[in-house]
DNA sequence: TATGAATGAGGTTTCATTCAT
DNA sequence: CATGAATGAAACCTCATTCAT
């Protein structure tokens, strides 16, 4: 029947989400985590997937849009955490504890993902269909900077300290905490996180 | 064809360092640390060098052994500073300052190779003729570690943090300094040094 | 980059042998034949099979892949063919005879790989992956000494030639036998062989 | 002066011959003898004659200049040392056993040419220049052939062969000659020649 | 004469993507 | 949905040749 066809005049490839999507989505993770986005080949993906590489093409339209989706909900849902934290409390201090408790917590929950941020941030923006990424990755930032503000402007945090500088500084650090976790690492989360809450915050001397 | 060719390595000529190394040098750099080492073509640096692609191999016999040459001297000249502090100081806070400072310093000197450094880590190790620079950055992180271990140790450094920990987080935030620095950034080197140890030993709260 | 992938040498796909690969094979083996598998490009074999260059990569990993896939076949079963006629035969001159038959009936047989082997040997042993057809091949020319010498003790051959020089001799003339029959030349390979074996055993002159 | 110029109209880069020239032709021969005509790079040569490959165009104008000028020589001289022979021989057997003679003779002074006549015919028609080369080529081919020819027409050789595959199978033969004489092989050049003489002429089996 | 640098064409191979079956 | 074949662009690298010094 032509009919059917007219009526389901979906982008091509998008079938909403199967469980074959869901599968090769999460082999194309461990992939460009393991090689990076741009060495990463969409034979390895297929070779993981355990599929030709273009098959992959009838569940997702490029390699860019299997990044994009790999991405997006991640940095999505890090900056609605981060909003919710920063909704919630008042204290500075505890503010900026649990954002840190909130990214570590992402992390874990994601480490292939925080591999990927980690070390292809610099090919993310040039990728035309990832501006969603970069828009919310600059959100994340913008987050950061100014927990430090708010927290110097009330005077509990050191003035002497460009916030800038210590906002992308926590930013590392909390991105590389993936490598302290499962499934590379073997420390929980919740430590690790305190631990990382305790080394900025309190600094490692002892006081 | 290349296969006759595979069994008879020539050394292809190297002529000790010529000035125009040096300049094609310089550009490959920065095309390594803006596009990463994967995704940036030989032609990307013919054309940053203004030399056809092809005639790079008059100086170079591949695109590893540019890589190379930018990266080992410099990591090479990393560990050297580390040792050097090392010996020199007793203090473990001492120790621990200055070898930030080294390193800031360092990464002030060098920030393309410290973006390639930051980026690319997951490449190195994977490129055969970079093990020279795997073994150093391995040296490097073991000098991180011990110098916290040995504050620990001393009952200077709080103990209730793992030292793995600790030192990829200075690894990492470090590294990230090439970002507040000339050419990409404004704040001087030593500014830069003094609130990333302020931070990390002193703690961003106010005491 | 190839780079990267150098360490991860995928076995790439080769599905036994489809229709498809062996209608390469064949242009290949015509190509190899005309211009020396040096002088010959993957371009020209494409073009033989109406197929682009790149396209043969999903057919076969490299050049030399096609090679050996074009020589082992054929010098493999001439060994074969050799060591069911030394089995099967008692009389040194029959032998000789009946393996020069059978080497013409090679020749006739896969007359474009006679021209590869005439010509090409010397590249033969520098291409990696093709030491299987090298060993073939001495065991070729092992059954041709072998051959004369037993003739020689069996006091049937003239003992004043040096084994190696006949037999040299001989895999030379069998070898450029492809010149005469078809495709190239037009005489029925039997009788090439029966005026080899006279020429060569009972010599030009008359009696 | 400019005068000094528009006399020496030399056609660039031939300085009648120089002992260098000579050298570098040497060093020329031995490479493309390894390596074959393609595969050998003016690299190669220029690397075995100690001068960089660009230099060697100061004394000839291309590698095909070379190749000509290595080969033109040794075969118009066969060509010429078999009508010297075929003028003053009578006995078919006589002109027969001498052209081989002095073909092997030929191959012992100039075993690096043979090799490269024997792997790089197919090349050599290709190759523009080398057009004098063809040609004496085939005057060789004419002169076996004509030898076998009057022999058959003497009755002095068995008429039940093909006079073509005769006299390819004699060159063949004479040319395989490089492997058993100085600098490859050891045994004495007129040796070998009685040898192939009697081989091909009297045969193996014993009368 | 020789060097060292460069060119420009072309070689093998890779890879994202398309599409008929 | 998946396969297998193919495309076309581009990647790294080689090489004969040129030329200023």
């Amino acid at each position: 029947m032509t009919m059917a066809k007219s009526t389901t005049t979906r982008p091509r490839a998008r079938p909403a989400d199967s469980a074959r999507r869901r599968e090769i989505l999460d082999a194309a993770t461990k992939v460009f985590a393991d090689k990076g986005i741009v060495a990463a080949t969409v034979r390895d993906i297929g070779d993981r997937a355990g599929i030709l590489s273009g098959s992959l093409y009838h569940h997702f339209s490029s390699k860019e849009e299997m990044i994009s989706e790999i991405l997006v909900p991640v940095v999505r849902s890090q900056v609605e955490a981060f909003d919710a934290i920063a909704a919630d409390t008042r204290d500075p201090d505890q503010i900026l504890r649990r954002l840190i408790a909130g990214a570590v917590a992402q992390t874990a929950a994601n480490p292939y993902v925080a591999r990927i941020l980690r070390h292809d941030s610099r090919h993310i923006p040039e990728m035309a269909g990832l501006d969603a990424v970069v828009k919310q990755q600059r959100a994340v930032m913008t987050r950061w900077t100014s927990a430090v503000k708010v927290g110097i402007a009330s005077g509990r945090f050191r003035s002497d300290v460009d916030p800038l500088i210590v906002a992308w500084s926590i930013a590392d650090v909390v991105l590389g905490a993936y490598r302290f976790m499962k499934p590379v690492g073997r420390t929980p989360a919740d430590q690790v996180a305190d631990q990382l809450a305790a080394l900025i915050l309190d600094g490692l001397e002892v006081r």
